[in-house]
DNA sequence: GCAAAAGTGTTTTGGCTACACCCATGG
DNA sequence: CCATGGGTGTAGCCAAAACACTTTTGC
C-alpha cells in the first residue's frame, strides 16, 4: 500500500507539462464497481480437493487500453450521466463491461483526491460494490480485456484500486454480521452448508458449524423450503430462504431504515433494471436481484 | 418523505424550457455538510431544568438565498475544487459559511439522482459529517443566514437534505457504539457522566450510568487525567481522557485498518488543516480535532 | 444531617463457545 | 457396517442488565 503511495507521487513530478492548468479544470465524474463472487471452490463441486480448502472472493477486472496504467487491470467503470442515478450508472457500467446481473449493489465511497489523476485530469469516482451469485461467476468465460482474479492474487492494479478493493472487501466482511449480503453470493435457495462456507469465504477463518447453524436458524430470518439437496454423496441437507423478519410495528421498524435508500420509487432506477428487485433489507440501499 | 418524493416529480412535470437539454449536461459536483453539536442542554449548565430534560443535537443550517427552494433553510456547502480533496473541500465549505472548527469529519454518503436538481442543472453532492464540539456550539452567535437548529425542529429544508440529515443522524447512533466520536461532542476531557450524556443524547434513551461507566472502563480507551471536576454542587467526578487502544502488533492492527482513509500521507489535506490532527481511530477517515 | 451526584457490589440472564454426541445415507 | 456429512445436546464462560448499596461533597 505505501508502495503505491510512493509510487503515486514519484510520477508526479516527473514533468506532465501543464498540471497546474489540468488541476485546476472542473473535475470528471466517474463510476467505478467492485465486482465479488465466489469463485469455484469445493462448495458444489462434486471433484475438488478433499482436503476442504476454503472457497475464495474473485473479482472481475479490465485491462487499461490507454495511459495512465495502460496494461494494467482496473476496476470495471464508466462515465456518470446526468440523467442517470448513481445506482443506475453503476449498474451500467457493471453490465456494459461484465454483462454481469449483481444480486447485490451499494455504494461504497466516493475517491476524489487530486493525486488520483496522475497527470490526468483530476478525477472523482464514485465507487459502488456488487456482489454476483457463484453460478453465474463461475459460468462466465474470460476474454482478453476482462478476467477474474482472486482476492489474493491480483494484478498490478491501476490508480488506487487496490486500496479500494481493500475497501469494499472490509465493508463486505462487517456487513456479513448484521445484514443477509452473504446470501447474495448463493442463489435464492440454500443449504446451511453452502451459506457456512461463504461465512468461512469471506471472514477467512472457520466458524464452528453446528454454533452457525443454531445462530442462523435463531436469527428468525431463514425459511425451510421444505426440500432437500445433497451435495456430496452423504445425506441431503435441508434447503432454505431468506425471509426478513417481518415488521409488526412501523413505527419501530422505521428506527432502522434509512428513508430514501431503499425505496424503488425514489431510486430513479429505471423499470427495466428495477425487475425482481427486493427491499428486504433495511442496510441495502438498493438491491437488483435474481429471482426470489 | 413521500411528500417530498411526489413533490420533486410533480415540479419535474411543470414545463421547465429545455429538461432534456439540461439533463444530459455534465454533472455539476457540491460538497455539503451536515454539522452535528450538543445543544445548551443540562450539561455542563448551572441554571437548567432540574427535570434533567436531556440534550439534544442541535446543527446550523444556511437560508437559501436564491431559487430553486429560496427562502428555505439548506445544508452548508460549496462547490467541489479540482485542486482540493474532497476531505479539504468539505472542511473548506464547512469553515467559510459556519467558521466552526469540527474535531470529526467523515464522509457520508453521494447523492446524484437526477430528480435532486429541481430543474437546476443535474446535480451531484459528495455529502460529510462533522462532530464540533459543545462549547464551541454555544459560542455561536445566529446570524440572518445562518441559524442553529435542534434536531427534533428543523425547518423546510431544501432538497433532499432532510433525508440526509436523517441518515447523518442515523450514522452517528450506530458509530457511537464502537468508535470514539462521541467523545468529539465534548471538550478533549471530560467526566464519565458528560459522556454518558452524549450517548443519552445520541441514542434518545436511558442509559443505566452504573454500566455505563464500568463498560466505558473497561474499553480501556479511557485515561484518569487524575483531576476532578465539579458540574452542579456536588462530589467532583474523575475527568478522563480518550486515549485508544495500543496496537501491540502492527500485523494484527492491519485488519482493523482502512488503508489510504486515515493516514495523513495520503489525505491531501493541507497542512494548515492537518495541524493537531490524530489518526487514532481505523474507524475514521480523517479526524482533524481540536488540542489533544 | 440531608440532598444529590460519584462510584461500587451483586445477582441473574442470555448468548456464545467448545465439543460430544446421535442420525441418515450411499457404498 | 463404515465413512461422511446432517443435525442436536449440553456444560461453562462472560458480558450486559437490573438495582441495591456506599461514599463524597455543598449547603
Amino acid at each position: 500500500m505505501a508502495a503505491v503511495s510512493r509510487y503515486q507521487r514519484k510520477k508526479h513530478g516527473m514533468g506532465f507539462g501543464n498540471v497546474s492548468e489540468r488541476r485546476s479544470a472542473p473535475p470528471q465524474v466517474g463510476v467505478s464497481v467492485v465486482i465479488l463472487a465466489l469463485g469455484p471452490g469445493d462448495a458444489g463441486n462434486s471433484g475438488a480437493s478433499p482436503d476442504a480448502a476454503r472457497s475464495q472472493l474473485w473479482m472481475p477486472l479490465v485491462k487499461r487500453v490507454r495511459q495512465p496504467f495502460m496494461g494494467c487491470w482496473a476496476l470495471p467503470g464508466g462515465h456518470l450521466r446526468a440523467d442517470r442515478s448513481l445506482e443506475q450508472s453503476a449498474f451500467e457500467a457493471l453490465e456494459s463491461t461484465t454483462a454481469l446481473h449483481p444480486r447485490y449493489l451499494e455504494q461504497l465511497y466516493t475517491f476524489g483526491d487530486p493525486d488520483r489523476s496522475h497527470g490526468g485530469l483530476p478525477m472523482v469516482s464514485i465507487v459502488y460494490w456488487a456482489l454476483v451469485e457463484q453460478s453465474e461467476a463461475t459460468a462466465f468465460e474470460d476474454g482478453d480485456n476482462v478476467r477474474w482474479f482472486p482476492e489474493d492474487d491480483l494484478p498490478r492494479l491501476a490508480f488506487d484500486h487496490r486500496t479500494i478493493i481493500e475497501y469494499a472487501l472490509e465493508r463486505l466482511r462487517s456487513k456479513i454480521e448484521y445484514s443477509d449480503v452473504a446470501t447474495r453470493l448463493l442463489g435464492p435457495t440454500f443449504t446451511l452448508r453452502q451459506l457456512h462456507d461463504v461465512y468461512e469465504a469471506i471472514a477467512g477463518q472457520s466458524i464452528d458449524l453446528a454454533n452457525f447453524r443454531r445462530k442462523m436458524l435463531a436469527s428468525g430470518d431463514l425459511e425451510d423450503t421444505g426440500m432437500k439437496r445433497r451435495e456430496g454423496r452423504q445425506r441431503p441437507a435441508a434447503v432454505y430462504r431468506y425471509v426478513p423478519e417481518e415488521s409488526v410495528n412501523p413505527a419501530t421498524r422505521a428506527v432502522f431504515e434509512r428513508p430514501g435508500f431503499h425505496t424503488s420509487d425514489r431510486t430513479g432506477m429505471a423499470a427495466e433494471h428495477r425487475r425482481n428487485t427486493t427491499h428486504d433489507d433495511a442496510l441495502a440501499p438498493l438491491i437488483p436481484s435474481a429471482q426470489r
